[in-house]
RNA sequence: GUGGAUGUAGCUCAGUGGUAGAGCACUGGAUUGUGGCUCCAGGUGUCGCGGGUUCGAUCCCCGUCUUCCACCCCA
């Protein structure tokens, strides 16, 4: 019989059991910073009826979606009545509409789910990721207020992962559209042309950004001076944001200008107070963000120091989230992080290295003689809030340790037969490479403070995140 | 979906028209109860798959699949 060669699907990202603890490490941060800033946890299907999740958004979305259907469907040859998410947008504007009256607004929900693309898996592109989002969705209205709060929570998300250098880049797309009509270019559809390219210019430069515009688009030369000086300039500090937009406010009088940099204004004011400080967030004119849904403020977060990354969480503002549900108007703002994404990069670049094992004590077992006890000892640790993992088999000790080693299990309890002999076991810390001896009636307690103590005290190194 | 590359041991890669090698990893031992270091020993391959040229192909040619890169789009 042939075997079946054992795979995942390209752009699906299996991890080892430490990797996965590491990863699982960077979720629970990012759920407990969602909540510590009052945000409610929202899950969602994976499959949503496909009449649903493609209202008519349309083209490009469409192409990248999975469709599923059951096999009595599939063998009576219907359409697919299923399709799998491709963000968690979507799934909460239906959500929003759905619950609408049992929710109270602002709502502000947070979702760590999987979703689904069919593109071609590239380095850090998945065809199966995480996103982490947060959005506020209001009633009627929403402040632009709001706009600001979702930054801070990254903010204060990063500083606590301990990623040193990272970067919130923020702009508007009333701005950027004010200021390409101001300039002459008013069709929508060319504006969201030109935007695109904008967007590629910290990717691909001034002087290529400068030939497309000229030759695809053929913007006069002057024009598209004033085009890329404007979104060529990037803010320094608030008080630099503040200059550049009144320069901007004073030289171009159309209303939609005028209306982003007011939003702009608000926001980056808001984030003062929310404590973020202006080394952390910068105005960033090339950022125009995905092209249908967003409306006003857009971000970005890049890691300072490996700008090569790209944006690691991004998201907007829009004016009416769930108008293809509900007559009701919804405007929110939202952000994710791609947390897969973010991960595997951060691994490649050997920012995260394995964290620990779940397993925080491993008891050796030598002889059959000492099953019982080490049983016994076990059960106590395990009562007292302490995961442990026992030998069953006995073995040799150098093997036991090689393992705990391996597995990142950094305390090993040795009830040898010559230490239960003398009344005590022996406790080995593999990261100091130390060892001590305690009653087995104190074991517990003498593990709960050396736990304590290696949390405080990690050993050299640590993890990046 | 379009275009360009790639494929040799578990991993990273050398190599030659006469059917293959290194490092790392792995296993055992040095050390009869103490991991990471060191030393010694050991095994591993349909040279991606199918066809063609040739006395002979891992090498040359064609096809195919895979993975990677770029475009598109995005986390």
């Amino acid at each position: 019989m042939s075997l079946v060669q054992p795979r995942t699907l390209p752009g699906a990202l299996e991890l080892l059991p430490r990797e996965q603890i590491a990863f699982q490490r960077l979720l629970d941060t990012i759920r407990a910073t969602y909540e510590r800033f009052g945000f409610l946890p929202v899950e969602t299907p994976v499959m949503e009826l496909a009449e649903v999740l493609l209202t008519k958004e349309g083209g490009e979305t469409e192409r990248q979606v999975y469709f599923a259907q059951s096999t009595g469907d599939r063998e009576a040859g219907r359409a697919p009545e299923l399709a799998l998410r491709f963000d968690l947008t979507v799934p909460l504007a239906r959500y929003v509409a759905q619950y609408e009256h049992q929710l109270a607004f602002p709502f502000r929900r947070y979702q760590i789910q999987r979703v689904y693309r069919g593109e071609r898996a590239q380095r850090g592109r998945f065809r199966e990721f995480y996103q982490c989002d947060i959005d506020i969705v209001g009633k009627d209205a929403l402040p632009v207020r709001y706009d600001a709060e979702l930054p801070a929570v990254i903010h204060h998300l990063f500083t606590g992962l301990g990623f040193a250098g990272f970067r919130i880049e923020i702009n508007n797309r009333k701005l950027l559209r004010g200021f390409l009509a101001a300039l002459g270019i008013e069709d929508g559809e060319r504006q969201k042309l030109v935007l695109r390219e904008v967007d590629k210019l910290d990717k691909r430069g001034a002087d290529w950004l400068r030939e497309t515009l000229a030759g695809q688009f053929g913007v006069d030369a002057p024009t598209v001076d004033r085009l890329l000086a404007f979104v060529g300039s990037r803010s320094e500090s608030y008080g630099h944001a503040g200059e550049l937009l009144d320069g901007l406010a004073a030289a171009h009088d159309h209303p939609l200008l005028q209306q982003g940099v007011a939003e702009l204004r608000e926001v980056l004011a808001r984030l003062a107070d929310f404590g973020v400080p202006d080394s952390h967030v910068r105005l960033n004119f090339a950022i125009a963000r995905g092209l249908d849904y967003y409306t006003g403020t857009v971000y970005e977060t890049v890691l300072t120091d490996h700008p090569e990354i790209g944006s690691v969480c991004s998201g907007g503002r829009y004016e009416d989230l769930a108008s293809h549900y509900t007559k009701s108007r919804l405007p929110g703002v939202g952000l994710s992080i791609g947390a897969t994404r973010l991960f595997w990069q951060l691994r490649e670049l050997g920012l995260f290295r394995d964290s620990e094992s779940t397993v925080q004590v491993l008891i050796a077992l030598l002889d059959e003689a000492q099953l019982p006890e080490a049983l016994r000892l076990a059960t106590a640790l395990r009562e007292a809030g302490i995961n442990v993992e026992a030998q069953l088999e006995p073995g040799k000790l150098k093997n036991q340790l090689k393992y705990a080693d391996r597995a990142g299990i950094r305390f090993v309890a040795i009830p040898g037969p010559d230490e239960l002999a003398r009344g005590v076991v022996a406790v080995k810390d593999l990261a100091r490479q130390s060892q001590f001896e305690v009653a087995p009636a104190e074991l517990a307690r003498a593990l709960e403070v050396e736990i304590a103590q290696a949390r405080v005290m990690p050993p050299a190194g640590g993890d990046a995140g």
